[in-house]
DNA sequence: ACAGGTTTTTAGGTCAGCCTAAAAATTTGT
DNA sequence: ACAAATTTTTAGGCTGACCTAAAAACCTGT
């Protein structure tokens, strides 16, 4: 059974969607808004993808991946993760230069060109934002990682990925210097606006505003 | 102004179609066969190819690409033939599996992504079937090469190119042993079946039927 | 010159994927 | 409990890209 381009992207929506609240259905709003399509678009598609056994659909209640669906939405996810360490690591680009051009070779279609690009990538297990990549049997690490201003006391930890992967996020962290991997310390925990004041590799420290802070993904250092 | 992956597949179809007899007109059927479309779908796109003036298109006479169709199929065909390579060199596709991907990542949009491929690549000049690659201006050698079974006397040649892209032919090739670049000599032509003893690389001899040889484009040795 | 064959276009239809407007179902607040 | 607000679905339309069948234009041979 093929499946296309648009049909792809809608499982793909469902499938991050539904990782927002643990094992809620997704509801018809929640992908209109995130793909930018009118709801009763939504709702046809719905009964397409339904029709083909990718989604169990109840209408009023929303919508499940099947296992089918779900399967085929990791390997696009697998795909445009993959592509992103390409960009990244072979054609130099920058980490907020990759998504738009990840966004369509999510959807080229060959399962030797993949096995054969992750070879050549060396089989990783992140892509340039931290997010994990799952295997060719679609398993993949969970991140345990917590959001910076989580925390309230001072600690050591280290910066394992984004939590917002808009541009200009990513352009602000690399003005302030700070990549996945990076050392990041919180020596100051500021009652007035929970802002931080935050370590980075032992080098120089910086003030980091609650929004920055929830959107800096950490794990305890070890 | 957008054109779609459908545009673009007709566009390049009457780019290739064109060069088969100098400077004339490309014919509803031509493409038709080609793309495999029926012709009646054909005239419906020509018709919306000149409305976005991709094309110059008089009823019943024919179609012929304007400036700036011309250089849209071009960069498809760069495009094409770059990915050709990547899978080649990088991934270590055979020269007969890449067509079919190549197909689908031709169709990606990105000026930058083909600026950094074409230079993580070392620009090439050609493509695994010998096939010349358009410079980012659109600029393209020409390739002077001939069938083989157009010589009609012996003499020693370097095998550049192929006129015949199937599947089954490049696996025919590559089981007699025959790469891009080997040299070929002409040891005997057969009078009663235009057949070919040809020795590669100076040390194997093989007989190549006239069919072989037609499609087998050579260049004089330098 | 014109009949017969070929090529091309026109006419009318389907399907996927989008839309707006309106109706129906569900949820929320008092 | 029920009116108001919100969410979702239904109804009807549009466009791009395909199709078949039929008409029109063009070419060819005598
Ligand atoms: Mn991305
Ligand atoms: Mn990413
Ligand atoms: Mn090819
Ligand atoms: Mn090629």
């Amino acid at each position: 059974m093929l499946i296309s381009l648009t049909e792809e992207n809608y499982l793909k929506a469902i499938y991050s969607l539904s990782h927002l609240e643990a094992d809620a259905d997704v509801s018809t709003n929640q992908i209109s808004d995130h793909l930018s399509i009118k709801a009763a678009t939504v709702t046809d598609m719905l009964k397409r993808l339904a029709e083909k056994k990718l989604i169990h659909y109840i209408p009023y209640q929303g919508v499940k991946l099947s296992e089918k669906g779900k399967s085929t939405a990791i390997k696009v996810v697998r795909k445009h993760r993959l592509w992103e360490v390409f960009l990244v690591d072979k054609l130099q680009f920058k980490w907020d230069e990759v998504h738009e051009i990840a966004e369509q070779l999510e959807h080229i279609n060959s399962d030797e060109l993949i096995q054969r690009l992750d070879k050549f990538l060396g089989k990783p297990k992140f892509d340039p934002h931290g997010d994990p990549i799952p295997d060719a049997n679609g398993q993949l690490n969970i991140v345990k990682a917590i959001p910076l201003n989580q925390h309230k006391t001072k600690g050591s930890f280290t910066f394992v990925g984004v939590a917002e992967h808009s541009k200009t996020f990513l352009q602000h962290l690399t003005s302030i210097g700070l990549k996945i991997g990076d050392a990041v310390k919180i020596e100051e925990i500021n009652e007035f606006d929970n802002s931080f004041k935050v370590k980075i590799n032992k080098t120089n420290s910086q003030f980091f505003s609650n929004k920055v802070a929830s959107n800096i993904l950490v794990e305890e250092k070890k």
